[in-house]
DNA sequence: TTTGGCAAAGTGGCCTGACCAGTTTCGGCA
DNA sequence: TGCCGAAACTGGTCAGGCCACTTTGCCAAA
């Protein structure tokens, strides 16, 4: 069966997900351990090298761990209710400092007066637009506004944190959870958000651009807390 | 040369670290085309799917694009070498930034239900107390206090950002800055300060906390301000 | 000369089949 | 009963091949 038009996405993220919603519903408890590569593949109707993409993706987003000669077992990703933040990098945590920093982040692009930075934000919106619509994944494009934004905010030291968030925002567990729960309808809202903190900032509107990016946090924690508790 | 035992991580790790290593050097701009796959695997003696493991691994982490048909394209992300005006840092700059994040940590420390880290908080204040009656420099035992309430705020986010803005102040023309402002007058006020802050985060005053943090780091920035123009 | 469209070249997407190097398991021997 | 080694199993990697899409550039028509 050589082929398989590649209208969808790539075939490895649709068997990355796959995989990641029988892990979801259970089907495959944490601990435990996948089928083998060689069994799993014909299952799925794939060959084992796009398998072994799909166990890649799954591995770097955290959900999976694979162990040479083992096997690949399901990542015990419950949140351990005895120890709530110090020292395990919550997804929530990133979030509650990007909280703190990008609303003030998007003020100061408002009121910068580097043309050229303000007209980035526009150029990363409008590629961000273009992507969505065409339905892809979007992340990169989401992650490229918002660093726009605060390099436009002028001050290099909030820039270099902001990207840092977004890097630890890819980290296992959070980019778990972020691809959960991102729906199309989350997706939308999203542009829309997006779209209210542009125009802020290209009107010079400060106390509006910093609403406008805590309004657009707050709905993504929102939907992130929706996504784990569904 | 089909073999390389797997000593080292994977391969798809190596090559994907080649890759970004590649890229961070600006060998492979932002926005530049990487050689074919059929190109660029021999080149690195491996095999195309283990590139394209790689490749899909630098994807998901945001390095890089993939446009099937054309081609694998760096993401706009990566730090420029030269970006003219923008990445001066700025010794206010960091402040900037301590006032966005640092009151709301002072806040969440006096919420912190861990007792731990709340003493923690206590004795770097008597530690620096000591230093600064001694007559000491007490930048470290400043430093010390302020990464325990970051760290007492129980997002690790949040300390390992105040820790690496410590570390930008402690850049040269920072540094430099900072000695200008620490008069003796200027000592005893900071402890004046210190004290407050540490009073109500162990008396769980979240919202005098915050306040005496935010006025503290106030009080530091027209000190140096004043510096700079005396 | 300009413009339109179409074909070839180039690129990623995916598959089959195979061998290597670890890990695990289990049966035979002490 | 307990230890040890071999076989079975698993992931790691490679080679080569075909398909579908994108890009490019040539050529013909306006």
């Amino acid at each position: 069966m050589p082929f398989q038009p590649l209208e969808p996405r790539r075939l490895f993220r649709r068997i990355a997900e796959q995989i990641a919603a029988m892990i979801a519903a259970g089907e495959l408890p944490p601990g435990s351990r996948l089928p083998s590569e060689r069994d799993l593949a014909p299952r799925l109707n794939v060959s084992r090298p796009s398998l072994r993409e799909a166990l890649i993706a799954l591995e770097i987003e955290g959900l999976v761990e694979v162990r040479g000669g083992s096997g690949v077992y399901v990542r015990a990703a419950a949140p351990a209710p005895s120890r709530p933040a110090t020292d395990a990098p919550g997804p929530f945590d990133v979030l509650e400092a990007r909280l703190l920093v990008e609303p003030d982040c998007a003020a100061l692009a408002a009121r910068s007066t580097d043309a050229a930075a303000r007209a980035a934000v526009a150029e990363a919106f409008g590629r961000m637009r273009a992507e969505t619509v065409a339905g892809r994944v979007g992340d990169p494009a989401d992650r490229d506004f918002h660093l726009a934004i605060a390099e436009a905010s002028g001050n290099p030291v909030l820039a270099r944190i902001v990207g840092e968030l977004w890097t630890d925002q890819a980290a296992p567990v959070a980019s778990r959870l972020t691809r959960l729960a991102v729906s199309p309808l989350r997706r939308r809202q999203n542009l829309g958000e997006h779209a209210q903190i542009a125009e802020a900032i290209a009107a010079g509107a400060a106390t509006a651009a910093r609403a406008a990016m805590r309004r657009h946090l707050l709905a993504v924690r929102r939907a992130r807390l929706a996504a784990l508790a569904g």
